[in-house]
DNA sequence: TCATAAATGTAGCAACAGCTACATTTTGAT
DNA sequence: ATCAAAATGTAGCTGTTGCTACATTTATGA
């Protein structure tokens, strides 16, 4: 039989990958981290500006709005725009850091400005506390050996 | 509106990631990846082992098996164990290069080798062309660097 | 052989993320 | 103030990936 089904769905064991849990989490950080984008661009964020970053129909947006809410990270109300609770904005600045350590990475690596945008959307959701170190770290390498070589 | 919706779902944008589509191209790489290496290395590939190692029930195996055979890439029949098509033993060759190569640059960065695994079965679904031939570079780079060192 | 275990198949449910079509509310321009 | 456009909401469909429960087939051991 499968290793789990042990309780309930407590204790995922780290066999479990890919899941749609995994997958609705990934959802969640891109959308706190537009909303917080957003917000602090043009001073709120509206469910059609979402739907058209991210090339979806507005009726997608607001599903996924509706999870959000209910889920903590977001507020809103009907016909208004959203909002991020304290975990939304916690969400987006943790999300955000990860996105910039990753965009900074492939950068130095010589990745141009466009695709490392594009692959960090993805890669940043899989990266794990260790790789990102390993990132930071490398990051710290490169300019102590750019300094000692000028 | 939204920016596409032209044809049916010919030439989709560039901006519509993250969708159905990938994550079924994502869940179909996996598939083929482990069922290569089921093949090469019992024998045959069973949809037990496969339900084992995702960690997901035979039944979603099974539904997951259908779709892969509808879309060219494995052939089985009823009660029979799974085999790759020529397409799908390409996918799993290549599957099996971006896996390998992004292993070995995380390590390369002093990632642990269980960490790496991991990370990479995330990140390499992700890792475009461009990004993964900056990798090899920096790999090779590494080995001349190091070979100078010493 | 033959009974039982293991593997696979089928039915039917849930959640998520897409969509179109149509209804409602807000916003903005005249 | 009013009317039209824009934005949002709701209904209801599809497809993918999970699940449990139960049926069927294959493999195995006594």
């Amino acid at each position: 039989m499968p290793v789990k089904a042990s309780k309930k769905r407590a204790a995922r064991t780290a066999a479990v990958r890919r899941t749609r849990d995994e997958h609705a989490q990934e959802t969640a950080q891109d959308y706190v981290e537009l909303i917080a984008e957003l917000i602090a661009g043009s001073g709120e964020a509206r469910a059609i500006d979402l739907a058209r970053r991210f090339g979806v129909t507005h009726v997608t947006v607001g599903r996924t709005i509706q999870r959000l809410q209910r889920e903590g990270f977001v507020t809103t109300q009907p016909y208004r725009s959203i909002f991020l609770t304290a975990a939304g904005r916690r969400l987006a600045r943790e999300s955000r850091r990860r996105h910039e350590i990753v965009v900074a990475f492939l950068r130095s690596l010589g990745v141009s400005e466009s695709i490392a945008q594009s692959d960090a959307e993805g890669i940043e959701h899989h990266v794990s506390a260790e790789t990102l170190q390993a990132f930071v770290k490398d990051l710290r390498r490169q300019k102590r050996s750019r300094g000692r070589g000028r």
